[in-house]
DNA sequence: TTGAAAGCGCTAACAA
DNA sequence: TTGTTAGCGCTTTCAA
C-alpha cells in the first residue's frame, strides 16, 4: 500500500496524490477529489519515515528528561507538547532516569531519528556536556530548568536566586533564625544555585546556618525522609528546613510526623516546584511556583527560532518564580 | 556526512561500511578497524530514517496514555520503557489527554512514523474502538490497563473484580455498613468493571450503598474534593468512601481534613492504584496495589510476541492485584 | 569477504 | 495544473 497504488487508482502520477494530499502545492480541486476518494478506498496512510527521509524533516521535537516520576518534569513536557502542537509538531519524550550514560544513548538515538530539534533538561552540570554540545552540534537544542557549562545553547528556567530570596525572607518574616537545607548531590546547574542562594541570602538575612545542617541526596521522597532521620538526630534542631524540591519536602514531612515532630508548630518546611501533591500534604507544604507554562513557552518558542534558521545569540532566560504559602510555614 | 563519506576515507565500498557498523555480516576485522576509525573521524552518526526507510523496522515501539500527570500511568511507562530497553528497543511516548480524537490522532501519527509496535492504554471504551482497531490492522498492539470492545488484540492489566473484592471485603473486617463510590465517568473498561465489582461485593456482603452516593465525574484530585463536598453535605454519611483511583482519594481525605471530618474516625477511605503519594497523605492512603512493573513486562513480552509473527490468539490477562492497608481505614 | 547496483516510498526540480 | 524523473541515505541481494 504505497502512493504508487493511490496514484493507479486515482489515475494521476504520484506527484500529484503527494500534492493532493499534502496540500501544499496547487491541485485542482477536482483531482484533489479524486485523489482522496482513492486513497480513502485503499485506506492509504502514507509512510512518514519516507517522506521524513526525502524531506529531511520530521516535524518533531524530541524531549529528554531526568526522569518521568517526577511530576515537576511531567506537568514540563505537559506543557511543552501543547506549545508544539500548536505548532503542528509531535513530541518525543525520553527519560534519561538521571543517568549521564542513559542520557547520552538517548540524545544519539534523537539525533539518530532525525528529530528537528531537541528540549533537553541535563542530567549533570559537567558529565552531561559532552553529549549535549554532540546533540548541539547536530541539532538545534534548547535547554531548561537546567544547563550544562559549556554549552552554546539557549536555556529557560527559573530564577534559582531569586527564588531563594522569596524563602528565606519569608522564613524570616516568620522569625526563624536557623535553618537547614536539603538537596540533591551538588551536580548541576540548578541545585547550586538553590544552595548557593540559600546561603547567601541565608547570611544576608541573619539565619545561622551549619555545616552539618546542609544535607545532599537525590531528589527523592525517600531522600527526603532519611534526610529528616537524620536531621532530627542531630544535635538541636534548627527552626526551619529548606528543601530544593517538593519530593524532598514530602518526605521531610511525613517522617517529621512519624517522629513526632509537628510543623509548623515546631519546625517550618519548604519545598520547591510546587506539584500538584503540595497541597495534599500534611500539612500542605509551602513552595515556590515555578512559571511552568511560561518555561515551556519559551523553550518551544526558542526552539522554533533556531529551527527558523534565524541566527541569533544564546538566550539565556530565568523567569521570575513566585512563593506559594501554605501551612508548613505558618504557626 | 553521510555512509559514503566514510565509505570513501575508509577506502571501501558503503555496502562494508553498513556491514562494519552494524556488525551484522562478516566483515574481516582489519576492515572493521579501519572503517570505525574513518567514522570516528567524521563524527559519523548514521541516518535512522532511511536506514528505517530500507530495513522497513524503526526499533521503536509507541506508547499512548490518557494522562502523563498520573503518577500511575508514568509508573507503567517507566516499567516498560525499562522492560524494552532490554530487548533493544526505544519508546515513543504520547498522550492522549483523555481526548478520544488527540488520541486517533497519535495513533494515526505512529502508525505514519512505522513505529514496530504499539502499546495502549485507550480512552474511551466505545469512543475509541475506530482509531484503535484502524492501528491494530496496521502494526502489532496491545492494550493495558483498560480496552475497548471489538478489537482482537491482546490486554494485559488487574483483575478489577478481585480488587474490589480484597477492599470490600477490608471494609467489611472494619465494621462498615454503608458505603459510597467515587470514580470518573463510565467510559472505559476498568472504571466499569470497579463500579460493578463494588456494587457486586458489597452486595454480598451486606453493605448498603445509595444510589445517589455513586458519584461520577474523573480522574483527578479536583474532582475527589467536589465530590467530598458533595457527598458530605447530603444526607447520612456513609461509614466509608470507595474511590476508583488514589487522585480522586487524595482530594477526597483533603477535603474532608478541611471539613473538619476525621478519616479514619468519621470514615474511612480507600484509592486504587498505590502511587508514591499515596503515602504522605494525611492520613496515609488505604488503596489497592497495582503489579505495574508485571503488568509492563507482560505487556512488552505480548508485543515481543506477536513481533516475533508468532500468530496466537489474543491473550486477556487479569493480573492479582493486592491491597496496602494504611491509616485511612485503621481506626 | 567485498563491491556494484537496485530500490525502500516519498517529494521537489524541472519540463510540459 | 500535471507528469517525468532523480534522488534522500541506507541495506541487501547478487555476483565476484
Amino acid at each position: 500500500m504505497t502512493i504508487r497504488d493511490v496514484a493507479e487508482l486515482a489515475q494521476v502520477s504520484t506527484a500529484t496524490v503527494s500534492r493532493a494530499l499534502s496540500g501544499a502545492k496547487p491541485v485542482s480541486p477536482a483531482v484533489v477529489d479524486q485523489v482522496r476518494r482513492a486513497a480513502d478506498e485503499l485506506g492509504y496512510a502514507g509512510n512518514g519515515i519516507a517522506s521524513a527521509l526525502r524531506r529531511s524533516r520530521t516535524d518533531t521535537v524530541g524531549m529528554v528528561v531526568p526522569s518521568i516520576a517526577n511530576p515537576f518534569f511531567t506537568g514540563l513536557v505537559e506543557h511543552v507538547e501543547h506549545a508544539l502542537q500548536d505548532a503542528g509538531r509531535q513530541l518525543f519524550l525520553c527519560s534519561s532516569r538521571s543517568d549521564p550514560e542513559l542520557e547520552a544513548q538517548r540524545l544519539r538515538s534523537l539525533v539518530a531519528r532525525q528529530v528537528d530539534g531537541i528540549i533537553i533538561s541535563p542530567v549533570h552540570g559537567s558529565l552531561s556536556t559532552t553529549a549535549v554540545r554532540r546533540a548541539a552540534d547536530e541539532l538545534p537544542l534548547v535547554q531548561v530548568d537546567r544547563y550544562v557549562t559549556g554549552v552554546d545553547s539557549d536555556w529557560v528556567g527559573v530564577d534559582d536566586d531569586a527564588a531563594l530570596e522569596l524563602v528565606m525572607e519569608h522564613l524570616a518574616d516568620r522569625g526563624v533564625r536557623s535553618a537547614a537545607f536539603v538537596s540533591s548531590q551538588l551536580t548541576n546547574s540548578s541545585t547550586e544555585l538553590r544552595v548557593a542562594g540559600f546561603h547567601r541570602h541565608a547570611e544576608r538575612l541573619g539565619i545561622a546556618v551549619r555545616e552539618e545542617d546542609v544535607l545532599l541526596g537525590e531528589y527523592s521522597i525517600e531522600w527526603g525522609r532519611q534526610a529528616a532521620v537524620t536531621l532530627l538526630a542531630a544535635g538541636p534542631r534548627p527552626d526551619a528546613v529548606v528543601c530544593a524540591d517538593d519530593l524532598i519536602a514530602l518526605g521531610m514531612l511525613q517522617a517529621c510526623a512519624a517522629a513526632g515532630v509537628d510543623v509548623p508548630r515546631d519546625l517550618l518546611v519548604t519545598g520547591f516546584d510546587d506539584i500538584p501533591f503540595a497541597a495534599l500534604s500534611h500539612p500542605p507544604l509551602t513552595t515556590v511556583r515555578q512559571p511552568q507554562a511560561e518555561i515551556a513557552a519559551e523553550a518551544v518558542r526558542l526552539l522554533s527560532r533556531v529551527l527558523g534558521a534565524q541566527e541569533a545569540p544564546p538566550s539565556r532566560v530565568a523567569l521570575r518564580p513566585s512563593l506559594t504559602v501554605r501551612s508548613s510555614t505558618s504557626r
